[in-house]
DNA sequence: CGATTTGTACGTTCACATTTT
DNA sequence: AAAAATGTGAACGTACAAATC
């Protein structure tokens, strides 16, 4: 027993031990977990120190230190040295985002969903492809190291974000999402930390959650990582690698600077970090930056989906990757996918070889363009990031409003937008902030409407 | 330091500790991993004693045990309590499967790739699909909760199994290996093991590996897991769940009896056990026996690929899910994918409504049907497990030949065949058989020929 | 800057369960 | 059936490192 009784002092959480069986370890993990769970622990609570706790319990520091380790493995609670052990954001919150169903109702600006509109000149393609006597090997197997047309086709498709990518180099994926995940497989192993931009996207939290591994947030500084901050996580928490969006970042719309870009690719090469780098967005620019990956090809990981270019229904994005992880890559892509369709990434190839793939692509460029004038319009008093050229802007919210209120009041007003919460990595709290995407709304007369209501409620709450 | 010296103490391995810095267990993991890699230490080489290793070494048992912990996680070393720390036999073996690439002399049978006879029924479909108004959508994003239609279709696709299926507890994966992935990911968690037969499918080898998940071998009986095998592993050796290949077992081909069915799902109920059974052959049968998860629907996740069956190029496989777990697999299914391909999903799902399926199923089986009586013929003098109906057939060979062995041999006589090795789960030797894909071979002309060149390894031997 | 708070890491002890002999 | 061999797991104590005050 401790010899000092602990009920007047001041412990945010005072577990019932008495009744639990078993090792005292789980039973511990086991109770914050329910607590958790059931809300008598909210989100950001700072639980006792691991000493206090041990003591109030009487059992060992070290026993504590373990169901805590556990805990954080879980992602239940994160801790820092010297300020404590606190309940993680993410504990609760569900790391889904697409999967909700569409309400007729509701204007939709929250998931990005790409165009549809050139998708006519994709299926013109396959209609004739599957014309074509040898088309029958279309509907066999493929696999994730492609044919040397389809290598070939992704080197053309690299070329035009200014990468001259070694075609030997390239893999096939069924899909950003699908080379993202095996990105991760392949260069991380369970419990590995890997550095993100504070708020990123919410795949990568989905993929690493499932790869069991945890994400940390990286020192930024106008919206890019800072050397010292990459240099810090590396060091001092363990960092193994980064994950970053350099274009149009997701949800921040921010496009990383050349020297930036430089200086990741350098310190990935002297710091031997693997970077993950999603060009999804790269080729939306009017000019686009090289890649990260350009700098760096033997330590960058490039990914290259077409979904937001050319068509989301082609389910095909390429690798380029440095010649250590192909193997790796190769082995995680098979664990997902065994066989990427050859017919989808045929089609891909021969949009990219016609030209038809640029076509759609400054098509798309176009209208997103347009549909950013719109927004620029309406939000012309209220700061919006993002240039007329990303397909999600990015709007700062008045102090008063957390991204999730303002999520609430937009659903009531019939538009459907993401706080700043859902993107957020690690423990520090969101910004009021929300990302709204372009390129959702079914027309722009949806689009102008889905905005209007969300002046509407800006103007609102400001006076 | 040791009071004895240990010089000509009779250990199987002396691992210099002299030289190294940190963590003593960290380093004894790193030197054991090096001495796997490099040759030094053999598979199934007996490691001395975790108490001898300590004394030689003069630091604690319990450092020891940590290490070889961390090695059991990373697949290295294999150990049981009573007999020892063992090399594993995977170490070194790559998992990978099907990436090899072709020779044009040598006649495969080793990868089973799907017949693409009826492929043209299928492009047929698909060209009438893009013909219509709508079909825009289908270069869209998909869902892995599938459209009503697509479920229904699903629905009426497991019907065929005799498995009456409720279409609200279907989904859809980009293929049979993308389910299988996204199942372990759903049910299990990391370090969690999971029972398999002793051979399995080497697709769920790489699942697992990716998502650090054990795969157990279950005592079996006639190719059968047992009631007692079961619960062992369950009680004894803290099993979770189980991965079953009820039809035409990859690699044994051995179809399971209905009773064995009932009583997985009986245990599978009882014990709190989730299943993983995977369909892929399922309908190949001439009078399927009905699968497991008609017996345990809320128990047993269902895979049923149409690769196999229908298209290997439909890259669809539907899966149904006891309702407790189907969050669990869309997060899953999302975090690998984010989208299904709807092309693909909606070909699936016409060929299925209008019995197109159907009849390219009937086709197939005829197919095969009839190469399997070329393999009986040519192979009527050998132990060949496999009804006329099966799409792989296993060799079971003279004592003097291991699998992997008349692969070698096979290999060098022009066919490319799988030895047990392959398929081995755990530590215990594969036994001496090899597999055949019957399926693979472009023409029936070719497989016999493959097929006689295998007799006569396998009577030179004899002899 | 130095002291304090706080979490982290490693090695140790001991009790135990299972398998083999 | 008993004894020995062998791996497993929990809890502990100590030293340390980082962050905060």
């Amino acid at each position: 027993m401790p010899v000092n009784s602990f009920d007047n002092y001041p412990m945010s959480w005072k577990p019932d031990f008495s009744r639990h069986t078993g090792p005292k370890y789980l039973s511990l993990v086991k109770m914050l977990e329910e607590d958790i769970k059931n809300g008598t622990l909210k989100a950001g609570t700072k639980l006792p120190p691991q000493r206090e706790l041990a003591d109030y319990l009487d059992i060992n520091l070290s026993t504590v230190s373990r169901a805590f380790k556990l805990c954080e493995q879980k992602g239940l609670v994160c801790s820092s040295v010297g300020s404590g052990t606190f309940v993680s954001s993410d504990a609760t919150a569900q790391t889904l985002l697409l999967c909700e169903e569409r309400d007729r109702h509701v204007i939709e600006m929250g998931a990005i969903v790409p165009f549809t509109s050139c998708n006519h000149l994709v299926r013109q393609y396959m209609e004739k492809l599957l014309k074509r006597q040898d088309s029958l090997n279309l509907l066999s197997y493929g696999i994730p190291e492609g044919t040397k047309r389809h290598r070939s086709a992704g080197a053309l498709w690299l070329q035009k974000s200014g990468f001259t990518a070694d075609s030997a180099q390239i893999l096939l994926a069924a899909g950003g999402q699908n080379a993202l995940t095996a990105s991760l497989g392949a260069c991380f192993e369970r419990g590995d930390k890997v550095g993100t931009d504070p708020l990123t996207y919410p795949g990568v939290k989905s993929a690493a959650k499932l790869l069991g591994i945890h994400l940390i947030p990286i020192q930024t500084r106008n919206y890019e990582m800072t050397e010292e901050g990459i240099r810090y996580a590396r060091q001092n928490e363990g960092v193994k690698g980064l994950y970053i969006i350099p274009d149009f970042h997701n949800p921040t719309a921010h496009t990383m600077s050349l020297e930036t870009r430089q200086m990741i690719a350098k310190c990935a090469v002297e710091m031997d970090l693997p970077v993950i780098e999603d060009g999804i967005n790269n080729l939306l620019a009017d000019a686009p930056l090289p890649p990260v990956a350009s700098f760096a090809p033997e330590s960058v990981i490039y990914l290259s989906s077409l979904s937001k270019t050319v068509s989301a229904g082609l389910r095909t994005a390429f690798l380029h990757t440095p010649r250590r992880y192909r193997q790796k890559l190769i082995a995680a892509l098979y664990a997902m996918n065994i066989s990427v369709s050859p017919l989808l990434a045929t089609t891909a190839a021969g949009l990219i070889e016609e030209e038809i793939a640029g076509q759609i692509l400054s098509e798309r460029r176009q209208k997103i363009r347009e549909r950013n004038l719109i927004v620029d319009e309406i939000l012309k008093d209220t700061q919006v990031s993002g240039t007329a050229a990303s397909p999600l802007r990015y709007i700062h919210l008045p102090e008063s409003f957390t991204g999730k209120e303002f999520e609430t009041y937009a659903e009531k007003a019939g538009v459907q937008v993401y706080g700043a919460e859902r993107f957020c990595v690690g423990n520090k709290p969101a910004p009021n902030a929300v990302r709204i995407a372009v390129t959702t709304p079914q027309s722009t007369e949806e689009l102008a409407e889905g905005v209007k209501r969300l002046h509407k409620l800006l103007i609102k709450k400001r006076s």
